[in-house]
DNA sequence: ATTACATTTGAATATTTGTTCAAATATAGA
DNA sequence: TCTATATTTGAACAAATATTCAAATGTAAT
């Protein structure tokens, strides 16, 4: 990275400046990013989608999302070490939830971004 | 996955038919993790704080985000491939700048994430 | 206690994906 | 046309992570 000077260089140094001063700290960032990691897979997408039809257990998880007991259950631990699920045992089974009506809001963006101007990656 | 019944099978069943109802068709659910997945990524939502500050080139952004030119610009591809970014030509430099309104709300919702209840995760 | 069941866990594997390095484009200016 | 500059690209590498399989937990029922 050497000298340089591009034609807008005072416009932009003064949104380097801005950038710098407004830009996020290492660990708010990755928390932020975390919620969006979290919801940008679609195993995950599809169990979250299910549970915002309401509480169930994970076979029946397991019914609706497919793949494996075992990887549903991989993915609910994260849900939930991330605080988008929650749970609670009834009997031998464990019932699964939405933990905050914030993801609903994040989900109902994202359908909405389907609708927008936006294309499709490569 | 064989017999199966749980007690609250009846209500279960009921969700697992909605689920299915309204279960997004896999090329919507990936369009839709998409966007998602792309600002998960911290190094790429860096990029995007950073233009909605305005709009800039790349080595500037680099001078933001840190690492190097070559993968500020795989990012900005990546971007721009999913209509987060676009770009216009200025000379020999090209001015990235956000594409969509709708970004920046979803930063917005982000950011307010970062101040709602959910826990860290592990 | 013992068995059966629902779910979780850990290790191994496979895939995806971000970064680096070197080379390639594309534009402007001499 | 030749050189310098700004950015992109592709291949190689490394790190992160989703899935599978087998074994382990924890609870309920006999």
């Amino acid at each position: 990275m050497k000298e340089y000077a591009c034609p807008q260089n005072a416009e932009h140094e003064r949104i380097v400046i801005n950038a710098q001063e407004h830009m996020l700290k290492e660990e708010a960032l990755r928390k932020m990013c975390g919620i969006f990691r979290i919801l940008g897979e679609p195993s995950r997408m599809k169990i979250v989608l299910a549970l915002l039809e309401g509480e169930t257990c994970v076979y029946h998880l397991t019914q609706i999302c497919g793949g494996s007991f075992s990887s549903v259950s991989h993915q609910l631990r994260i849900l939930r070490d991330n605080g988008i699920v929650k749970t609670r045992r009834i009997g031998k089974n464990i019932e699964y939830s939405i933990a905050d009506e914030h993801v609903r809001e994040m989900v109902e963006m994202g359908k909405a971004h389907l609708d927008c101007g936006m294309q499709e990656g490569n």
